[in-house]
RNA sequence: GGAGAGGUGGCCGAGUGGUUGAAGGCGCACGCUUGGAAAGCGUGUAAAGGAGCAAUCCUUUCAUGGGUUCGAAUCCCAUUCUCUCCGCCA
């Protein structure tokens, strides 16, 4: 959410800002109501000081005017409010202002590779998808999925279901010990306030699963990120500035309706309702979110690195960016099967975006109040690495070698084959 | 589901109709003290919005919404959330 106040100073550098995101906004409209909105609460405060400098007076003959004005009041501060919602309205659809660094562009083929790292394997033999071969290996059952619940969904097990849990301790372990975030186990549901804290609401309804909860007077939802929840935590705050940055890392499961994307990725467990994924999330003074981006994009590419899985990072252009981010770096992994590289992670500042939206502040040195900055990153997306490792690792005979960084998570099992 | 208690500043907590934005404490910041630290002492310390180049000024806010009143943190009603006890389930 963009801070009106500061809109105001520049009204047509805030319209070209956001050029880059091409979209359809009424500016006009939103600087007109931004004039209302001002002029109507300049009317509304001479009323409430006209009234209480009556009520502290006590003078009885002036009693008769403070009624008249309370109902005047009323009318302007309805107005008022009628005006303000409408503002708001506006404003909490308006997505995020790209950072300069940021590649103009109308979609993903307008990102930018930045780098490329690891070795892309050679076969000696046709490599085979994800699904090929968890199906062969008896491991990956979407068919009972499609049975139990339906489509886009999977039954993962025996040594695959280790390798995915190894998979999620050895990247929270990681993250925990060597890059000092702090593990949260949180709640999978958010409230509709949450949903807005983060950008989700009101804009992608659509791609939440609601849940009916009897009694609740607000509106909840399955997390489609850990981001959600962790991020939230600071809602309503004023953090204290020695306690920042904030470093959080959950793995959880995350749930996504993926309405729209029809017919994409259809086969396999690319593109799933659920899904597990290690989630990073970092809370930082505002001036700090291009260091944070670079430091948290380290910790996404390091797990790579220890897997020893190819990889390339690129930087997303105006057009490809989610709604509350300012700047943004996919990881993407090798995968044999489809000889390309496909997204593993994505980390994003949202500079102080989400923290307008959230009302989460800190002060600084000069005791001023300031919004804070919001980092989060995917660190990895459990499934996807699980894709990666099966295809990357696989052998002729259709068996998977371990990893050897996951080893000591899975009784140092070496290789994963039917039997 | 039944009964009760309660939501006040970054936190704890007083306050039951009129300068109460709100005592006191904790925390925090600065200063004094000290070889240094701790303790101690002193001073300061809410947010949001609006006007102004600025100094500064104004308005709002004691869960939320309504009501009573010239005037509400304080009285009334509704809603909501939290806690405790009982029941039920794990």
């Amino acid at each position: 959410m963009h801070n009106i106040k500061e809109i105001r100073k520049d009204f047509s550098f805030f319209e070209k800002s956001l050029e880059k995101r091409s979209l359809n906004i009424d500016f006009k409209n939103l600087q007109k109501l931004d004039e209302q909105n001002r002029d109507l609460i300049q009317q509304k405060e001479t009323l409430e000081k006209e009234k209480k400098d009556i009520s502290k007076s006590k003078d009885e003959s002036l009693f008769k005017r403070s009624k008249e004005i309370s109902s005047d009041l009323e009318k302007v501060s309805d107005n008022q409010k009628k005006i303000k919602v409408e503002l708001e309205n506006i404003l909490s659809n308006i997505p995020n202002i790209p950072h300069p660094d940021v590649p103009n562009g109308k979609d993903e083929n307008d990102n930018i590779e930045i780098s490329k790292s690891g070795k892309i394997p050679h076969f000696d033999f046709n490599p085979k998808s994800h699904y090929e071969l968890g199906e062969k290996l008896k491991m990956l059952d979407f068919d009972l999925a499609t049975k139990t619940t339906g489509s886009r969904f999977v039954f993962v097990k025996n040594q695959l279901a280790l390798l995915e849990r190894a998979l999620s301790n050895f990247m929270l372990d990681t993250h925990v010990n060597q890059n000092h975030y702090q593990e949260i186990s949180p709640p999978l549901i958010a409230s509709d306030n949450t949903m807005f804290g983060t950008g989700q609401l009101p804009k992608f309804e659509n791609d939440q699963f609601e849940i009916k909860f009897d009694g609740a007077s607000d509106r909840k939802f399955l997390i489609p990120t850990a981001e959600v929840i962790l991020t939230n935590m600071v809602k309503d705050k004023i953090v204290d500035r020695k306690d920042l940055p904030i470093r959080l890392v959950a793995s959880t499961p995350c749930f996504r309706k993926e309405a729209g994307s029809y017919g994409k990725d259809t086969k396999g467990m690319i593109r799933q309702h659920q899904f597990y994924k290690v989630e990073m999330v970092s809370i930082v003074e505002k001036e700090k979110c291009s260091e944070e981006l670079e430091r948290m994009t380290s910790c996404a590419t390091d797990i790579l690195d220890k897997l020893e899985l190819p990889y390339r990072k690129i930087i997303l252009c105006s057009g490809d960016m989610g709604f509350s981010a300012e700047k943004t770096y996919d990881i993407e992994v090798w995968l044999p099967s489809e000889n390309k590289y496909r997204e593993i992670s994505s980390c994003s500042s949202c500079s102080t975006f989400q923290g307008q939206r959230m009302k989460t502040r800190y002060k600084n040195e000069n005791k001023e109040t300031h919004y804070v900055g919001t980092l989060n990153g995917s660190g990895l997306a459990v499934g996807r690495t699980l894709i990666a490792v099966l295809e990357n690792y696989q052998q002729k005979d259709g068996s998977i070698i371990v990893p050897k960084v996951l080893r000591s998570y899975m009784n140092n099992l070496e290789s994963i084959s039917f039997n």
